[in-house]
DNA sequence: CATGAATGAGCGTTCATTCAT
DNA sequence: TATGAATGAACGCTCATTCAT
């Protein structure tokens, strides 16, 4: 049955996932995968080649959560019109990442194979596209003289600094204090 | 005898040191650290509670020596006047990087216990607190009202950007380019 | 459907046959044999009782192929002539095994339960009887008072000697010269 | 201590030979053997690469111990003069054999690794030079012209014959009259 | 202090076999 | 009769850690 596949191969993405949070990635084995979706370790390497294929897996669903819901968030940026766009866009980035925040954790710092996770890997130059497309779409409120290297710096600004914000809230400086600089200052590099 | 002592143990941060840049943080084990230090694994669990514990050694001294040739630098770049100061620095920390490339992604990349190193937790405080030194020696070339949270915006862009340099050059942009741009960048973000 | 169960019986004997020649018996497992015979697992045990009776009956069918052309030769050898029949019949017993050359050495070197192939066990006998018949059918050219030890010891000498010429070709010894002797041999050892 | 090392070792190895026999190749597992030992799986991994590698020592000592006793026999066979004196050769290989029977079937038919057991590979040749040299040493009883070849051949016989003895008996033939027969045409071989 | 030797606990993986449908 | 899915029971092996000396 088809039905009790796709439940079974659903029941072993989620564990692991949970798993991953709840252990990290070292802690995480097939047999604790397994055991927690109910089903016998067997059943595992029935989907999956081997424990790092369902981190994968993991791995891919999370980076399309994200897009998504970033797509989303543009489309209400662009159509929103030009005031405070830039605070929602980045309110937008910084909530999501903060909803997994321990999930992106593990694949940000545990994954222990740099370059072997497509998905992960293509986050940021699916980052960069999304920005230049909303440059294109953008341009009544976008300087229309921003190079490709201008805006990549951008991107590693807003989101070293959402990063930070989320992952490792800086001690000195208040919450507030940093997004409403970040939000300044975007607008500035972005404003013609 | 205090010499053999700390002779042994520089053997093991050493050793270890090594083989977390051969072989990485898994495949590293307690019985090759000591096997390359020289001693017996018995040893190494005379003077480390257990295997993290040299590792966080090696940490430790990688940030000692990061922050310690940043200091360095910083001194040159404040004594050396205006002219390129900030190009000057940028290289100078993409250079420091750069060094220590492999040993610096062990513990970005492998090491599997986030929250758990504190000497590579404080490089972010200890990295803002240096800035705001520079800030107050070189009041001639920079603006007076930057900022805490404006600095810190800066080192992030600055950072998340060489270290994007540094592991994942992006494959549309020239390293040139984003480099000059971060110099240019940088150098209005500071001037009045 | 009678049709039906015997193809698919056989594509599991050959598929199984294949296998073992191509990845040893150790590696052939049930799912393979399944697979390539382009059934279900479950189905191989509605016509087996496990793994091993299939490779039973592979080995059934081995030696019986073996024993019917051997069968073959034996006619050709006796009415063929007393000239070269010796030599006639030693090469069709080597080229016979060499034909099967990777199926019988699994049987010979892999198989792991010594004493539970029936078919395999029963050549010995198989080849004395079938010598006994030859003696009985040549009286022309075969001694008279050659006894059943002698024929049985006669049939150790060539099939060890066939053997080890088809698996393990002595280094120091050219072949021709041993199948020349071991020809030579067994003509003085019958004739009177 | 070198001392406890060498006992865990025999130890080791003892055991596996012990399940070998018992269990087979195929069912004898690194934990039963470190269990039989009485020590602990991973200590099996310091004295061993592996499984097969305890296999491989249970095999060169079986191959010395094999090699030994043929030795002593060799030097007594033609000590005691012509009388008998390939009689007590080949009695001596029988009881040799017969005496490791079970083991030797190991190698010999479970082993599933052809040409990676040095050890046994080395028996075949072993066995000619070994006869070579019985050849030149008993020039007063052995024809002065026995070919490289016809000893091959002899070899095959005799070894052929004394394995089935060993291993699969003959129904119809009584082991005495087959012996006999093999010491008869063994003696009529080699002598002018 | 130092070491040779040992070990507990677990890991990822495999496969012959059996259900539920 | 046939199958998709599932599983029990192991297996070979690793490694951080600890004794006994």
């Amino acid at each position: 049955m088809q039905e009790r596949s796709r439940v079974t191969f659903d029941a072993l993405v989620e564990a692991c996932a949970g798993l991953l949070v709840e252990r990290g990635y070292a802690r995480t084995t097939t047999n604790h995968i397994a055991a927690r979706a109910g089903v016998n370790v067997a059943s595992l390497y029935e989907y999956f080649p081997g424990k790092d294929a369902v981190v994968a897996e993991v791995a891919a669903r999370l980076v399309d959560r994200v897009l998504r819901r970033l797509g989303r968030g543009a489309a209400q940026v662009v159509e929103g019109g030009e005031q405070r766009a830039v605070r929602r866009w980045i309110e937008r980035i910084h909530d999501t990442l903060l909803r997994e925040k321990k999930l992106v954790a593990v694949f940000l710092y545990q994954f222990p194979h740099t370059g072997q996770l497509d998905s992960i890997e293509s986050l940021g130059p699916r980052l960069l596209e999304f920005s230049q497309e909303i440059r294109r779409h953008a341009a009544g409120f976008v300087r229309s003289d921003l190079s490709d290297a201008s805006l990549q710096l951008l991107i590693n600004l807003v989101t070293s600094t959402i990063m930070q914000l989320v992952f490792d809230p800086p001690r000195g400086i208040s919450r507030r204090a940093l997004l409403d600089e970040l939000v300044a200052r975007t607008e500035e590099w972005i404003r013609d």
